[in-house]
DNA sequence: GCGATCAGAT
DNA sequence: CACATCTGATCGC
Protein backbone atom coordinates (compact mmCIF):
# COMPACT_ATOMS: atom_id res chain seq x y z
CA UNK A 1 0.00 0.00 0.00
CA UNK A 2 1.15 3.53 -0.49
CA UNK A 3 3.11 5.12 2.54
CA UNK A 4 1.23 5.15 5.75
CA UNK A 5 -0.37 1.77 5.43
CA UNK A 6 -1.34 0.72 9.40
CA UNK A 7 1.09 -2.35 10.00
CA UNK A 8 3.51 -1.61 7.63
CA UNK A 9 0.76 -3.35 5.31
CA UNK A 10 0.32 -6.28 6.51
CA UNK A 11 -2.70 -8.04 6.85
CA UNK A 12 -2.38 -8.80 10.31
CA UNK A 13 -3.00 -11.46 12.57
CA UNK A 14 -1.42 -13.21 9.42
CA UNK A 15 2.67 -12.67 8.18
CA UNK A 16 1.16 -11.29 5.20
CA UNK A 17 2.08 -8.10 3.05
CA UNK A 18 0.06 -6.32 0.45
CA UNK A 19 0.91 -4.34 -2.32
CA UNK A 20 4.31 -3.23 -0.10
CA UNK A 21 7.37 -4.75 -1.55
CA UNK A 22 10.39 -2.87 -0.16
CA UNK A 23 12.03 -3.13 2.83
CA UNK A 24 10.51 -2.40 6.17
CA UNK A 25 12.44 -0.09 8.89
CA UNK A 26 14.15 -2.01 11.40
CA UNK A 27 12.77 0.43 14.17
CA UNK A 28 9.40 -0.90 13.54
CA UNK A 29 7.17 -2.53 15.72
CA UNK A 30 5.37 -5.15 12.90
CA UNK A 31 7.57 -8.37 12.13
CA UNK A 32 10.19 -7.80 9.56
CA UNK A 33 9.32 -10.77 7.20
CA UNK A 34 6.71 -11.40 5.08
CA UNK A 35 6.12 -14.74 4.41
CA UNK A 36 3.54 -14.37 1.49
CA UNK A 37 3.16 -10.92 -0.65
CA UNK A 38 -0.43 -10.15 -1.93
CA UNK A 39 -0.49 -7.79 -5.05
CA UNK A 40 -4.24 -6.01 -5.27
CA UNK A 41 -3.16 -3.97 -8.83
CA UNK A 42 -0.78 -2.46 -10.87
CA UNK A 43 -1.19 0.95 -9.83
CA UNK A 44 2.39 2.50 -8.99
CA UNK A 45 1.27 3.24 -5.46
CA UNK A 46 0.42 -0.41 -5.22
CA UNK A 47 3.57 -1.85 -6.59
CA UNK A 48 6.41 -0.10 -4.41
CA UNK A 49 9.46 -1.69 -4.37
CA UNK A 50 8.59 -4.75 -6.32
CA UNK A 51 10.91 -2.66 -9.05
CA UNK A 52 14.08 -3.30 -7.13
CA UNK A 53 15.99 -6.06 -9.06
CA UNK A 54 16.94 -7.15 -5.43
CA UNK A 55 13.19 -8.67 -4.91
CA UNK A 56 13.08 -12.31 -4.90
CA UNK A 57 10.27 -12.95 -3.36
CA UNK A 58 6.96 -14.74 -4.56
CA UNK A 59 4.15 -12.63 -4.95
CA UNK A 60 0.11 -13.69 -5.33
CA UNK A 61 -1.83 -11.97 -8.10
CA UNK A 62 -4.59 -12.27 -10.61
CA UNK A 63 -3.64 -13.82 -14.43
CA UNK A 64 -4.80 -9.93 -15.63
CA UNK A 65 -2.25 -8.41 -13.05
CA UNK A 66 0.65 -10.39 -13.95
CA UNK A 67 0.17 -9.82 -17.66
CA UNK A 68 -0.28 -6.14 -17.15
CA UNK A 69 2.85 -5.92 -14.66
CA UNK A 70 5.22 -8.05 -17.00
CA UNK A 71 4.16 -5.33 -19.51
CA UNK A 72 4.77 -2.89 -17.65
CA UNK A 73 6.62 0.17 -19.03
CA UNK A 74 6.79 3.63 -17.65
CA UNK A 75 6.29 6.50 -20.13
CA UNK A 76 9.65 7.56 -20.59
CA UNK A 77 10.82 4.29 -22.04
CA UNK A 78 7.96 4.25 -23.58
CA UNK A 79 8.97 7.40 -25.49
CA UNK A 80 12.23 6.37 -25.92
CA UNK A 81 11.52 3.01 -27.90
CA UNK A 82 8.35 4.90 -29.60
CA UNK A 83 10.77 7.70 -30.82
CA UNK A 84 13.22 5.00 -31.87
CA UNK A 85 15.64 6.28 -29.94
CA UNK A 86 16.10 2.76 -28.26
CA UNK A 87 15.15 -0.47 -30.02
CA UNK A 88 14.11 -2.85 -26.93
CA UNK A 89 11.62 -2.24 -24.92
CA UNK A 90 13.27 -1.06 -20.99
CA UNK A 91 9.85 -3.29 -18.59
CA UNK A 92 10.00 -2.13 -15.08
CA UNK A 93 9.32 -5.63 -14.12
CA UNK A 94 11.41 -7.80 -16.10
CA UNK A 95 13.45 -9.08 -13.32
CA UNK A 96 10.20 -10.90 -11.86
CA UNK A 97 10.19 -13.33 -14.41
CA UNK A 98 13.20 -14.57 -16.47
CA UNK A 99 13.14 -17.55 -18.43
CA UNK A 100 15.64 -20.27 -18.87
CA UNK A 101 18.06 -20.17 -22.00
CA UNK A 102 17.41 -23.40 -23.88
CA UNK A 103 19.95 -24.81 -27.05
CA UNK A 104 17.98 -26.06 -29.53
CA UNK A 105 18.73 -29.27 -28.14
CA UNK A 106 16.74 -28.69 -25.07
CA UNK A 107 20.25 -28.00 -23.02
CA UNK A 108 19.61 -25.46 -20.42
CA UNK A 109 22.24 -22.59 -20.86
CA UNK A 110 20.96 -20.58 -17.84
CA UNK A 111 19.63 -21.25 -14.71
CA UNK A 112 18.69 -18.65 -13.32
CA UNK A 113 15.31 -18.61 -14.49
CA UNK A 114 12.24 -17.67 -12.27
CA UNK A 115 9.07 -16.31 -12.19
CA UNK A 116 7.75 -14.81 -9.26
CA UNK A 117 4.50 -13.73 -10.00
CA UNK A 118 2.25 -16.82 -8.94
CA UNK A 119 -1.27 -16.36 -10.29
CA UNK A 120 -4.12 -17.48 -8.41
CA UNK A 121 -7.81 -18.16 -9.80
CA UNK A 122 -10.16 -15.95 -9.11
CA UNK A 123 -13.46 -16.77 -7.54
CA UNK A 124 -11.61 -20.37 -6.10
CA UNK A 125 -10.16 -20.92 -2.47
CA UNK A 126 -6.55 -21.88 -2.65
CA UNK A 127 -4.19 -23.19 -0.38
CA UNK A 128 -0.73 -21.86 0.84
CA UNK A 129 1.69 -22.54 2.64
CA UNK A 130 3.12 -20.39 5.31
CA UNK A 131 5.56 -22.12 7.17
CA UNK A 132 5.87 -25.26 8.89
CA UNK A 133 2.57 -25.94 9.73
CA UNK A 134 0.71 -23.15 8.88
CA UNK A 135 -1.96 -22.46 5.85
CA UNK A 136 -4.00 -19.59 4.83
CA UNK A 137 -6.60 -20.19 1.97
CA UNK A 138 -6.79 -17.57 -0.23
CA UNK A 139 -9.64 -16.44 -2.25
CA UNK A 140 -9.45 -13.89 -5.14
CA UNK A 141 -12.70 -11.53 -6.02
CA UNK A 142 -13.12 -8.64 -8.79
CA UNK A 143 -12.48 -5.22 -6.93
CA UNK A 144 -14.14 -3.55 -9.60
CA UNK A 145 -11.28 -0.99 -9.87
CA UNK A 146 -9.17 -1.32 -12.46
CA UNK A 147 -8.31 -4.72 -14.87
CA UNK A 148 -6.82 -7.70 -12.77
CA UNK A 149 -7.67 -5.45 -9.36
CA UNK A 150 -9.11 -7.93 -6.92
CA UNK A 151 -9.93 -8.30 -3.46
CA UNK A 152 -8.44 -11.18 -0.54
CA UNK A 153 -9.80 -13.09 1.33
CA UNK A 154 -8.15 -15.11 3.78
CA UNK A 155 -9.02 -18.06 5.82
CA UNK A 156 -6.66 -19.64 8.09
CA UNK A 157 -6.45 -20.40 12.24
CA UNK A 158 -6.62 -16.92 12.88
CA UNK A 159 -9.65 -15.96 11.61
CA UNK A 160 -10.70 -14.96 8.21
CA UNK A 161 -9.87 -11.08 6.99
CA UNK A 162 -11.11 -9.45 4.01
CA UNK A 163 -8.61 -7.49 1.97
CA UNK A 164 -10.34 -4.74 -0.96
CA UNK A 165 -7.51 -3.43 -2.02
CA UNK A 166 -8.60 -0.52 -4.18
CA UNK A 167 -12.59 -1.20 -4.61
CA UNK A 168 -15.49 0.62 -6.18
CA UNK A 169 -18.67 -0.97 -3.65
CA UNK A 170 -21.79 0.45 -6.27
CA UNK A 171 -24.65 -1.43 -5.82
CA UNK A 172 -24.43 -3.99 -8.44
CA UNK A 173 -21.13 -4.60 -6.62
CA UNK A 174 -22.82 -5.14 -3.38
CA UNK A 175 -24.92 -7.55 -5.03
CA UNK A 176 -22.87 -9.71 -6.73
CA UNK A 177 -21.16 -9.86 -3.05
CA UNK A 178 -24.45 -11.18 -1.90
CA UNK A 179 -25.00 -13.47 -4.01
CA UNK A 180 -21.27 -14.97 -3.94
CA UNK A 181 -21.21 -18.31 -2.30
CA UNK A 182 -17.89 -18.16 -1.02
CA UNK A 183 -18.34 -14.55 0.58
CA UNK A 184 -22.44 -15.71 2.06
CA UNK A 185 -21.21 -17.20 4.73
CA UNK A 186 -19.42 -14.19 6.03
CA UNK A 187 -22.63 -11.97 5.67
CA UNK A 188 -24.40 -10.54 8.69
CA UNK A 189 -27.79 -11.85 9.85
CA UNK A 190 -30.27 -8.97 9.35
CA UNK A 191 -31.52 -9.00 13.08
CA UNK A 192 -30.35 -11.24 15.04
CA UNK A 193 -26.37 -11.25 15.73
CA UNK A 194 -26.41 -13.20 19.50
CA UNK A 195 -26.89 -16.63 17.85
CA UNK A 196 -24.18 -15.95 15.50
CA UNK A 197 -20.72 -17.97 15.16
CA UNK A 198 -22.39 -21.02 17.42
CA UNK A 199 -19.14 -23.08 16.04
CA UNK A 200 -21.24 -25.07 13.39
CA UNK A 201 -19.65 -23.08 10.87
CA UNK A 202 -22.86 -21.72 9.37
CA UNK A 203 -22.39 -18.32 10.14
CA UNK A 204 -18.81 -16.66 9.86
CA UNK A 205 -17.46 -13.44 11.22
CA UNK A 206 -14.85 -11.63 9.46
CA UNK A 207 -12.22 -11.16 12.07
CA UNK A 208 -11.22 -7.63 10.22
CA UNK A 209 -12.04 -5.69 6.86
CA UNK A 210 -8.90 -3.89 5.41
CA UNK A 211 -10.69 -1.46 3.96
CA UNK A 212 -10.02 1.35 0.34
CA UNK A 213 -10.16 4.76 2.73
CA UNK A 214 -8.97 6.60 -0.33
CA UNK A 215 -12.28 8.58 -0.75
CA UNK A 216 -13.82 7.87 3.28
CA UNK A 217 -13.74 11.89 3.87
CA UNK A 218 -16.27 12.09 0.73
CA UNK A 219 -19.28 11.85 2.82
CA UNK A 220 -21.76 11.84 0.14
CA UNK A 221 -23.20 9.45 -2.74
CA UNK A 222 -21.54 9.57 -6.37
CA UNK A 223 -23.17 8.21 -9.69
CA UNK A 224 -22.79 4.69 -10.06
CA UNK A 225 -20.29 4.41 -13.61
CA UNK A 226 -23.00 3.15 -15.67
CA UNK A 227 -24.84 6.48 -14.60
CA UNK A 228 -21.73 8.44 -15.43
CA UNK A 229 -20.74 6.36 -18.82
CA UNK A 230 -24.68 6.50 -20.06
CA UNK A 231 -25.09 10.10 -19.36
CA UNK A 232 -21.44 10.61 -21.25
CA UNK A 233 -23.14 9.03 -24.09
CA UNK A 234 -25.83 10.93 -24.42
CA UNK A 235 -23.68 14.02 -24.34
CA UNK A 236 -21.26 12.37 -27.03
CA UNK A 237 -24.43 11.59 -29.38
CA UNK A 238 -25.03 15.50 -29.23
CA UNK A 239 -21.95 16.39 -31.34
CA UNK A 240 -21.88 16.77 -35.00
CA UNK A 241 -20.81 12.82 -36.33
CA UNK A 242 -17.25 14.50 -37.92
CA UNK A 243 -16.20 15.59 -33.98
CA UNK A 244 -12.74 14.18 -32.66
CA UNK A 245 -12.56 12.60 -28.38
CA UNK A 246 -9.86 12.60 -26.56
CA UNK A 247 -11.07 10.02 -23.80
CA UNK A 248 -7.90 11.11 -21.12
CA UNK A 249 -7.94 7.78 -19.71
CA UNK A 250 -4.77 8.56 -18.29
CA UNK A 251 -4.68 5.66 -15.93
CA UNK A 252 -6.13 1.57 -15.96
CA UNK A 253 -9.66 1.95 -14.53
CA UNK A 254 -11.87 3.67 -16.76
CA UNK A 255 -11.99 0.69 -19.07
CA UNK A 256 -15.58 0.10 -18.64
CA UNK A 257 -16.25 3.73 -20.08
CA UNK A 258 -13.80 2.75 -23.42
CA UNK A 259 -15.94 -0.58 -23.93
CA UNK A 260 -19.51 1.44 -23.98
CA UNK A 261 -18.12 4.32 -26.09
CA UNK A 262 -17.18 1.61 -28.46
CA UNK A 263 -20.50 -0.27 -28.23
CA UNK A 264 -22.69 2.57 -28.42
CA UNK A 265 -20.90 3.86 -31.73
CA UNK A 266 -19.78 0.09 -33.02
CA UNK A 267 -16.18 1.57 -33.75
CA UNK A 268 -12.94 0.94 -31.86
CA UNK A 269 -10.84 3.65 -30.51
CA UNK A 270 -7.40 4.61 -31.05
CA UNK A 271 -4.93 3.41 -28.53
CA UNK A 272 -1.13 3.86 -28.31
CA UNK A 273 1.21 0.60 -28.40
CA UNK A 274 1.43 0.22 -24.91
CA UNK A 275 -2.62 0.14 -24.03
CA UNK A 276 -3.02 -1.63 -27.29
CA UNK A 277 -0.50 -4.48 -26.41
CA UNK A 278 -1.91 -4.30 -22.08
CA UNK A 279 -5.47 -4.57 -23.74
CA UNK A 280 -5.36 -7.20 -26.24
CA UNK A 281 -3.91 -9.88 -23.64
CA UNK A 282 -7.01 -9.44 -21.52
CA UNK A 283 -8.03 -13.04 -22.17
CA UNK A 284 -11.14 -12.79 -19.97
CA UNK A 285 -12.51 -9.42 -21.54
CA UNK A 286 -13.09 -10.28 -25.34
CA UNK A 287 -14.25 -6.76 -25.88
CA UNK A 288 -11.50 -4.69 -24.22
CA UNK A 289 -9.62 -6.86 -26.24
CA UNK A 290 -11.21 -5.90 -29.15
CA UNK A 291 -11.95 -2.41 -29.07
CA UNK A 292 -8.36 -1.11 -29.25
CA UNK A 293 -6.85 0.23 -32.83
CA UNK A 294 -3.19 1.34 -33.23
CA UNK A 295 -4.28 3.14 -36.51
CA UNK A 296 -5.36 6.30 -35.77
CA UNK A 297 -7.20 7.31 -39.10
CA UNK A 298 -9.37 4.67 -38.33
CA UNK A 299 -11.49 6.18 -35.62
CA UNK A 300 -12.77 10.00 -33.76
CA UNK A 301 -12.59 8.00 -30.81
CA UNK A 302 -8.84 8.05 -29.43
CA UNK A 303 -7.74 7.45 -26.03
CA UNK A 304 -3.98 7.30 -27.02
CA UNK A 305 -0.73 8.63 -24.82
CA UNK A 306 -2.09 11.74 -23.40
CA UNK A 307 1.65 13.12 -23.41
CA UNK A 308 2.07 12.51 -27.29
CA UNK A 309 -1.29 12.75 -28.67
CA UNK A 310 -1.59 11.53 -32.67
CA UNK A 311 -2.46 13.97 -34.79
CA UNK A 312 -6.29 14.04 -34.62
CA UNK A 313 -6.66 14.82 -31.21
CA UNK A 314 -3.75 17.13 -30.77
CA UNK A 315 -5.03 20.75 -30.00
CA UNK A 316 -5.04 23.13 -27.47
CA UNK A 317 -7.94 24.96 -25.26
CA UNK A 318 -8.51 26.83 -28.23
CA UNK A 319 -9.18 23.85 -30.52
CA UNK A 320 -5.53 25.31 -32.26
CA UNK A 321 -3.57 22.38 -33.48
CA UNK A 322 -0.51 21.95 -31.59
CA UNK A 323 2.70 20.74 -33.64
CA UNK A 324 1.46 19.89 -36.59
CA UNK A 325 4.42 20.56 -38.15
CA UNK A 326 4.41 16.66 -39.73
CA UNK A 327 0.66 17.12 -39.79
CA UNK A 328 -1.38 17.17 -42.67
CA UNK A 329 -3.91 19.54 -41.47
CA UNK A 330 -1.12 22.19 -41.23
CA UNK A 331 0.27 21.54 -44.94
CA UNK A 332 -3.54 21.75 -45.91
CA UNK A 333 -4.13 24.96 -44.10
CA UNK A 334 -1.09 26.66 -45.83
CA UNK A 335 -1.79 25.63 -49.20
CA UNK A 336 -5.18 27.00 -48.89
CA UNK A 337 -4.54 30.51 -46.98
CA UNK A 338 -1.88 30.40 -50.35
CA UNK A 339 -4.68 29.81 -52.66
CA UNK A 340 -6.76 32.03 -51.35
CA UNK A 341 -4.43 35.04 -50.97
CA UNK A 342 -1.87 34.67 -53.88
CA UNK A 343 -5.20 33.30 -56.34
CA UNK A 344 -7.92 34.80 -54.95
CA UNK A 345 -9.61 31.24 -54.90
CA UNK A 346 -12.08 30.74 -52.48
CA UNK A 347 -12.11 28.65 -49.52
CA UNK A 348 -12.78 24.84 -50.08
CA UNK A 349 -16.08 24.24 -49.12
CA UNK A 350 -15.28 20.45 -49.25
CA UNK A 351 -14.72 18.10 -46.48
CA UNK A 352 -11.07 19.40 -45.86
CA UNK A 353 -12.42 22.63 -44.53
CA UNK A 354 -14.65 21.15 -42.26
CA UNK A 355 -11.52 18.71 -40.90
CA UNK A 356 -9.74 22.08 -40.18
CA UNK A 357 -12.61 23.42 -38.44
CA UNK A 358 -12.72 20.36 -36.86
CA UNK A 359 -13.56 19.86 -32.60
CA UNK A 360 -11.73 18.16 -30.87
CA UNK A 361 -13.62 17.32 -27.55
CA UNK A 362 -11.73 16.36 -23.93
CA UNK A 363 -13.35 14.21 -21.29
CA UNK A 364 -11.78 13.97 -18.53
CA UNK A 365 -13.22 12.08 -15.60
CA UNK A 366 -13.51 13.19 -12.06
CA UNK A 367 -14.23 12.18 -8.88
CA UNK A 368 -16.32 14.40 -6.96
CA UNK A 369 -19.77 15.25 -8.11
CA UNK A 370 -22.48 14.23 -6.41
CA UNK A 371 -25.52 12.49 -8.59
CA UNK A 372 -27.87 15.54 -8.18
CA UNK A 373 -24.91 17.92 -9.60
CA UNK A 374 -23.85 14.96 -12.58
CA UNK A 375 -27.92 15.58 -13.70
CA UNK A 376 -27.42 19.43 -13.59
CA UNK A 377 -24.27 18.87 -15.23
CA UNK A 378 -26.13 17.11 -18.16
CA UNK A 379 -28.83 19.26 -18.39
CA UNK A 380 -26.67 22.47 -18.55
CA UNK A 381 -23.88 20.86 -21.29
CA UNK A 382 -27.44 19.98 -23.51
CA UNK A 383 -28.52 23.43 -22.63
CA UNK A 384 -25.27 25.09 -24.21
CA UNK A 385 -25.01 22.76 -27.37
CA UNK A 386 -28.11 23.46 -27.79
CA UNK A 387 -27.34 27.18 -28.25
CA UNK A 388 -24.64 26.08 -30.77
CA UNK A 389 -22.17 26.87 -27.78
CA UNK A 390 -18.53 25.28 -28.15
CA UNK A 391 -18.16 22.82 -25.31
CA UNK A 392 -14.45 21.65 -25.72
CA UNK A 393 -14.52 19.40 -22.84
CA UNK A 394 -16.70 17.20 -21.09
CA UNK A 395 -16.23 16.14 -17.51
CA UNK A 396 -17.57 12.28 -16.34
CA UNK A 397 -17.72 11.75 -12.97
CA UNK A 398 -16.00 8.09 -13.09
CA UNK A 399 -15.11 7.02 -8.71
CA UNK A 400 -12.71 4.26 -8.52
CA UNK A 401 -13.09 4.50 -5.38
CA UNK A 402 -16.26 4.15 -3.00
CA UNK A 403 -17.25 7.39 -1.03
CA UNK A 404 -17.83 6.97 2.83
CA UNK A 405 -21.54 5.77 2.27
CA UNK A 406 -20.64 2.97 -0.47
CA UNK A 407 -18.02 1.55 2.26
CA UNK A 408 -20.31 1.79 4.90
CA UNK A 409 -22.59 -0.22 3.00
CA UNK A 410 -20.24 -2.60 2.22
CA UNK A 411 -18.82 -3.18 5.65
CA UNK A 412 -22.37 -3.22 7.25
CA UNK A 413 -22.82 -6.17 4.81
CA UNK A 414 -20.82 -8.63 6.88
CA UNK A 415 -20.45 -6.72 10.15
CA UNK A 416 -17.21 -7.52 10.51
CA UNK A 417 -15.27 -7.59 14.15
CA UNK A 418 -13.39 -4.37 12.85
CA UNK A 419 -12.62 -2.32 9.98
CA UNK A 420 -8.92 -1.49 9.27
CA UNK A 421 -8.04 1.79 6.83
CA UNK A 422 -6.26 0.40 3.82
CA UNK A 423 -4.43 4.31 3.63
CA UNK A 424 -3.45 6.79 6.38
CA UNK A 425 -2.22 10.57 5.90
CA UNK A 426 0.63 10.27 8.46
CA UNK A 427 0.58 13.83 8.86
CA UNK A 428 -2.70 13.38 10.93
CA UNK A 429 -0.93 11.11 13.17
CA UNK A 430 -3.44 8.31 13.33
CA UNK A 431 -6.32 10.90 13.66
CA UNK A 432 -7.61 9.71 10.90
CA UNK A 433 -7.72 6.29 12.12
CA UNK A 434 -9.95 7.26 14.88
CA UNK A 435 -12.32 9.04 12.66
CA UNK A 436 -12.56 6.24 10.68
CA UNK A 437 -12.91 3.78 13.59
CA UNK A 438 -15.75 5.97 14.54
CA UNK A 439 -17.21 6.15 11.39
CA UNK A 440 -17.77 2.27 10.90
CA UNK A 441 -18.41 1.04 14.23
CA UNK A 442 -22.02 1.04 13.65
CA UNK A 443 -21.31 -1.09 10.50
CA UNK A 444 -19.56 -3.50 12.74
CA UNK A 445 -19.63 -6.16 15.40
CA UNK A 446 -20.03 -4.67 19.07
CA UNK A 447 -16.61 -5.42 21.05
CA UNK A 448 -17.01 -8.59 22.87
CA UNK A 449 -15.01 -11.23 24.26
CA UNK A 450 -14.45 -12.70 20.57
CA UNK A 451 -12.38 -10.49 19.54
CA UNK A 452 -9.63 -12.59 20.34
CA UNK A 453 -6.84 -10.56 18.10
CA UNK A 454 -6.78 -6.42 19.10
CA UNK A 455 -4.89 -4.54 16.97
CA UNK A 456 -6.00 -1.46 18.44
CA UNK A 457 -3.11 -2.13 21.18
CA UNK A 458 -0.35 -1.85 18.40
CA UNK A 459 -1.78 2.03 17.34
CA UNK A 460 0.67 4.63 19.04
CA UNK A 461 -2.04 6.51 21.42
CA UNK A 462 -3.00 9.80 19.57
CA UNK A 463 -1.92 13.24 19.79
CA UNK A 464 -3.22 15.21 22.87
CA UNK A 465 -6.70 16.85 22.64
CA UNK A 466 -7.53 14.03 20.21
CA UNK A 467 -11.25 15.11 20.35
CA UNK A 468 -10.82 18.05 19.51
CA UNK A 469 -8.63 17.74 16.78
CA UNK A 470 -11.11 15.08 15.72
CA UNK A 471 -13.35 17.69 15.35
CA UNK A 472 -11.40 19.51 13.59
CA UNK A 473 -11.16 16.28 10.72
CA UNK A 474 -15.19 16.27 11.18
CA UNK A 475 -15.23 19.79 9.70
CA UNK A 476 -12.64 18.84 7.00
CA UNK A 477 -14.18 16.44 5.52
CA UNK A 478 -17.40 18.34 5.51
CA UNK A 479 -15.88 20.96 3.72
CA UNK A 480 -15.23 18.74 1.37
CA UNK A 481 -18.64 17.78 1.01
CA UNK A 482 -19.42 20.69 -1.58
CA UNK A 483 -20.28 19.16 -4.28
CA UNK A 484 -18.45 20.09 -7.55
CA UNK A 485 -20.15 22.93 -9.54
CA UNK A 486 -20.96 22.02 -12.96
CA UNK A 487 -19.15 24.03 -15.57
C1' DG B 1 26.68 4.35 -10.15
C1' DC B 2 22.67 2.26 -8.46
C1' DG B 3 18.76 2.17 -5.60
C1' DA B 4 15.67 3.93 -2.15
C1' DT B 5 12.99 7.76 -0.67
C1' DC B 6 10.75 12.14 -0.82
C1' DA B 7 8.91 16.55 -2.60
C1' DG B 8 6.66 18.75 -6.17
C1' DA B 9 4.00 19.36 -10.32
C1' DT B 10 0.59 17.87 -13.43
C1' DC C 1 -9.96 17.47 -13.17
C1' DA C 2 -6.92 13.90 -11.11
C1' DC C 3 -5.08 10.55 -4.92
C1' DA C 4 -1.97 8.13 -9.77
C1' DT C 5 2.26 9.18 -12.23
C1' DC C 6 6.53 11.06 -13.42
C1' DT C 7 10.65 13.77 -12.47
C1' DG C 8 14.41 15.44 -10.09
C1' DA C 9 16.95 16.03 -5.85
C1' DT C 10 19.04 13.91 -2.05
C1' DC C 11 21.17 10.43 0.58
C1' DG C 12 23.43 6.07 1.58
C1' DC C 13 25.92 2.13 0.20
Amino acid sequence: MPPGAPFNSFALPYPIRVDAFSAISPSSPEPHNAVLHLLTHTHSDHIVGLQAKSFCQRVICSADAKDMLLRHEVYRERALHEGEYRAEHNLTFKHLKVDPWIGPDGEVFYHGSRDLLNVFPMDTPTKVELGRDKEVTITLFDANHCPGAVMYLIEGSEGAILHTGDFRAEPWFLESIKHNPLLQPYLALSEDETSTNNGNGIVKTLEAIYLDTACVMQNYQVPTKDDATSGLIDLLKLYPPSTYFFINSWTWGYEDTLKAIARAFNCRIHLDNYKYKVYSRFISDPLLRALGTTDPDETHFHACERFSRCRHVNVDQDGNFINDDDGDEASEDTIDVANRIFFGKPLKETKDSSQKKKLVIYINPVSSMTPESWLQYQATTKKQLANGDVVRSLLVPLSRHSPLPELQSFVSLFRPKRVIPNTLDPSLRNLDWAAIDRVFRSCCRPPDSSHTWNPQQVIPPAPVAEHLLFLELVRECKASTTPTNPG
